[in-house]
DNA sequence: AAGTACTTTTGCATAATTGCAAAGCACGAA
DNA sequence: TTCGTGCTTTGCAATTATGCAAAAGTACTT
């Protein structure tokens, strides 16, 4: 069997279609097809399935999928293990981030690549999920979670707290109780289940008037007066002309990690730019007024 | 990464040497040296190094020849699911057993070909080395054990002893005391220890006069009256001209098992296999004198 | 020292795979 | 309907990978 066309049935069964695959794996789609006739025919069994003009995997191929993976994880184990014995300070270093934390730490970021000018850093920023260090789509990712992944290895940088920010104009406008104005929320499509479920539960999700597809946008419409918003405190604080409306909002308490895969612990790259970052998120976390009176 | 690449490490691994891979593999000599630069290039680390004009492994390509073996588990693991489905009594059937059991059960091999003729026999006695049913080198195996490895399933057949043969016109010739004979040996290359243990421990290991690579030749050249050696019973009973010269011999009993992997136990080819074979296996049985004493 | 039996490496013609582009469907919108 | 979008399939040309054969090296024997 070659393994090869197993890599493509993977990246079919996580892309689904041809054409989606085809672009992850930098390949033409009339390649795509003929490698999963290829392995079809070798395997003796229907893997794919036309469905209404649509491919879809069959129960074999659902199997054979799942083999792949099982493989891919050996795969990016080993790859891990050659990229983790790398000491060089050099080459590149894939990050993984909320935009809102590249935005608001670019100083930093920068900084990083001042000292270390041989590193290449990549930031993905992707709103639409959250990058796999597992899979090898980073090598590093600065995660907003209460328990990082047991794979990971990292430290946690700071707590995050969340309340209900709106802009000074429209707290002007429309009065400090924030069940009266009008709402921010998350796009539907992501998996912003807790603040959701949140604002359900306040009936405020009736009120919500726009929604954003990433922290970024939502920090920007909520200082443009297009709604309240329930938002990290440690960064509204910094806004100007955000007003603070609530306490912290229970159940919404969360932490800020700094990560990276086991296997990679030992990269000098990555060593350097947790170390980096560490110290500097401290240093910023310091001056942040709602953090230095917990910090005390 | 190419996985297809990792495959071509892996039967480097295996083989030795890029002659040898390639044979194995289908493939020329230069395509198997080409296709490890490549991965050599792609994972950024040296795999092979020319020492002396050899090819030998890196302690990263061990590494990445290991996760290959991972992987090639649940490749084959895949494979055996999907093969184990198949209900149809045709396609092709892998046997692996000693030659000895191939040339003395002949009959029912034949039998199983006339009673299944869409199913073309695969015999693998090949001596060098048994064949892996969790590498999917057979689909069956007849094999010598006191215990089968975990992953496979199938049953006892019967009980193996070994005692000490001779053929009747050496023992005119010699004596009956074994001890005196000149013996045969397997060949030093296999695995027999525990019969080169024993004969160590007997004090004729220095009058082995012959080795053999396999059961089949050492039973032709103890016939032929090249010496004494430690034969299997129910076999050597059956020969004409062979005189037993010892009880059955102590720390050598064994028993001969029908195998399978658990993936295929319910695949119809392998199905009817293990059920011909045990039955025709314990008709033989029943009518060895040698055993038919011990089942009375 | 020359010969044999192994290796691995490299150049080159050939064969296989790939990408491109066109064509063909299915579905939903105008 | 007719268009537009997004999907898969297929023919053909170009790229890429492959096998062959020659070369060069190592070790061991004669």
């Amino acid at each position: 069997m070659n393994w090869h066309d197993l890599q493509i049935l993977l990246a079919f069964r996580r892309q689904g279609t041809l054409q989606k695959s085809a672009k992850a794996l930098g390949l033409d789609i009339s390649t795509v097809s003929r490698r999963l006739r290829a392995l079809e025919a070798e395997l003796d069994a229907p893997l794919v399935e036309n469905i209404r003009g649509r491919l879809s995997l069959t129960a074999q191929g659902e199997a054979a999928a799942r083999a792949a993976e099982a493989m891919e994880a050996e795969s990016d184990s080993l790859h891990r293990a050659l990229k983790g014995r790398d000491a060089s300070l050099s080459g590149t270093l894939r990050v993984a981030m909320l935009d809102i934390f590249a935005e608001v730490h670019m100083d930093l970021l920068e900084a990083f690549k001042a000292a270390y000018p041989q590193v290449v850093l990549e930031l993905l920023c992707s709103t639409s999920r959250t990058h796999s260090l597992t899979r090898r789509e980073a090598e590093v990712a600065v995660r907003v979670a209460r328990r990082p992944e047991e794979t990971l290895v990292g430290r946690k940088v700071m707590p995050l707290d969340y309340a209900v920010y709106a802009s000074e104009a429209l707290v002007a406008r429309g009065g400090r109780d924030w069940r009266d104005l009008p709402w921010i929320g998350y796009d539907l499509s992501s998996e912003a289940r807790v603040t959701e479920d949140w604002m359900k539960r306040q009936g405020v999700r009736d009120k919500v008037r726009l929604r954003a597809d990433s922290p970024a946008a939502i920090f920007r419409a909520t200082e443009a007066g297009a709604g309240a918003a329930a938002l990290s405190m440690p960064y509204a604080e910094r806004r100007r002309g955000l007003v603070r409306l609530s306490d912290p909002l229970p159940g919404f308490a969360t932490d800020v990690w700094l990560l990276t895969h086991r296997d990679l612990r030992r990269n000098a790259r990555v060593r350097a730019f947790l170390d980096h970052m560490n110290e500097g998120l401290t240093e910023w976390r310091r001056a942040t007024p709602v953090l230095a009176a917990e910090v005390g």
